[in-house]
RNA sequence: GGGCUCGUAGUGUAGUGGUCUAACACGCCUCCCUGUCACGGAGGAGAUCGCCGGUUCAAAUCCGGUCGAGCCCGCCA
């Protein structure tokens, strides 16, 4: 006997008059009477099929959405149909039955509200089946896939580096710490120490991995473990960061908007507003900007606020059709010790951040690369020992020959967020960790 | 870590001292329905109102504790 070939619910459409097998499940049941809709959702969407033998639909007396299901019949072009096809006539075998009801809704858009997100992250497993949520995954994939493809237009290598480290390395945040065949061992909070070293092999570097953070921050962008994105370059200039950050991010948006238009669509995403060349400004200059226009005093701040990084979005996407804005001139007081100081004014960082839409979603410096500043730096700034076993290979390093570099941090869940149209990063992460989540 | 807020059927909500013997929507079950697409209609099952204690003649409702969750701030991507 030859058994019928799968095909795809998306192929449907191009197999008017002929038969077809698809597989996949069940994703929607509506009974009309004498005849009734089903929906089957595959990996390339969703299908409408037309039962009207009453034999054929008993058998999914009892089956609830998810049911595992093959199913046998006539493809017909129907505009009334979603997608313009049908499957007519199907015969029916359940695959894999299942009768107990979701927890959660699946063919309706899930309720995304703060105090429900709870209910969404405990019956995540399920609640991924459902059509938006599903989409927002694969805008992430697709942003992933520009990212990877941006870099390596240009020319970087994709590297992967260890998340097992045996000491704490960049400062300030906190680290996990494990027990490690007796040793004491750390989870990495960045691949800081690895791309810099490696700068010196391949000269651009990029990796996309996770990072571990043990701030216990209960907010709506921070998780414990995220997803880093990771580029590092030599031979360059603070501008010339700058340069690759706005092509890279005008590039995805891009590609995305590209080859997404169906999940964005779903999800009612709006294009960013960007320009080629993504404005930058002054921490100063924000700090005074939003002084006047609040009425609340942040002149002299070393930091930017949260309302202050909402405000000067809005600001930008207002004044400078973008919206996307670099911020600029940090103080040096506060940067890590293997930043660089500006050269004509030793007082600010040579650093740069990306806001996107609301939230930093980009961390970019140059990196000091004279040794004897750097260790400098290291004993004066983090009190670090040269010897210790988190520093001194990455000195090993940088003694051997590194030329001026810089690179960035950009959290791709933020990113996602902000390009699907969230509020909070969790909900553009899989299966988030934070302070009091560790499953599913 | 600090501040604020919230826990009511599987899910989302209403009810904020007595009329609650807890309501509505979605989902589920039974029946009707031949073009639905958040299908529609009739009926039904499903909740010791997070937990413990207290106040009161009376508690989902007020108070205390406890557990769980969310938001803001700090910090960062």
């Amino acid at each position: 006997m030859q058994v019928m070939q799968r095909i795809l619910t998306a192929d449907v459409h191009n197999r008017a008059g002929k038969s077809v097998t698809v597989q996949g499940w069940l994703h929607k049941k509506r009974l009309l009477g004498g005849l009734t809709f089903l929906l089957v959702r595959d990996r390339s969407g969703v299908v409408q099929v037309v039962v009207k033998d009453k034999k054929e639909l008993e058998k999914l007396r009892g089956m609830q959405i998810g049911t595992v299901l093959e199913l046998s019949g006539t493809a017909k072009g129907e505009p009334r149909a979603p997608g313009g096809a049908e499957i007519h006539n199907p015969k029916i075998e359940i695959l894999v039955p299942v009768k107990e009801e979701p927890p959660i809704e699946i063919d309706k858009p899930i309720d995304h509200r703060p105090e429900n997100q709870d209910t969404l992250f405990e019956y995540r497993a399920i609640g991924l089946r459902n059509l938006q949520e599903s989409a927002i995954f694969k805008v992430r994939a697709s942003i992933t896939k520009a990212l990877r493809e941006f870099f390596y237009q240009n020319e970087f290598t994709e590297i992967q580096t260890p998340k097992l480290l045996a000491a704490a390395t960049e400062g300030g945040a906190e680290v996990f710490k494990l027990d490690y065949f007796g040793q004491e061992a750390t989870l990495a909070q960045s691949p800081q120490f690895y791309k810099q070293m490696l700068v010196g092999v391949f000269e651009r570097v990029f990796e996309i991995a996770p990072v571990y953070r043990a701030e216990p921050s209960a907010t709506t962008r921070h998780m414990t473990e995220y997803t880093s994105v990771d580029g590092e370059m030599g031979f360059i200039d603070i501008s010339h960061l700058e340069e690759f950050l706005s092509g890279l991010l005008n590039f995805v948006v891009d590609y995305v908007w590209k080859h997404s238009q169906a999940e964005l669509k779903t999800l009612s995403a709006s294009k960013p507003a960007l320009l080629k060349k993504i404005p930058a400004m002054s921490m100063s200059e924000i700090h005074e900007k939003y002084t006047e226009a609040t009425g609340t005093k942040t002149i002299g701040e070393r930091d930017l606020r949260p309302d202050e990084e909402r405000w000067i979005c809005e600001y930008s996407k207002e004044h400078l059709k973008s919206d996307a804005i670099f911020v600029t001139d940090w103080p040096a007081s506060d940067m890590k010790f293997y930043h660089k100081a500006q050269t004509k004014d030793k007082n600010l960082a040579e650093r740069i951040d990306l806001l996107f839409r609301g939230v930093e979603i980009v961390t970019g410096s140059m990196r000091e690369h004279r040794y004897d500043e750097l260790l400098k730096q290291l004993k004066e700034k983090a009190g670090g020992n040269p010897n210790d076993p988190g520093f001194k290979y990455f000195l090993m390093a940088m003694k051997a020959g590194m030329p001026a570099h810089g690179g960035f941090g950009m959290g791709l869940d933020r990113l996602t967020e902000k390009i699907v149209g969230l509020s909070n990063v969790k909900e553009a992460t899989l299966f988030p960790r934070d302070i009091n989540r560790l499953a599913p």
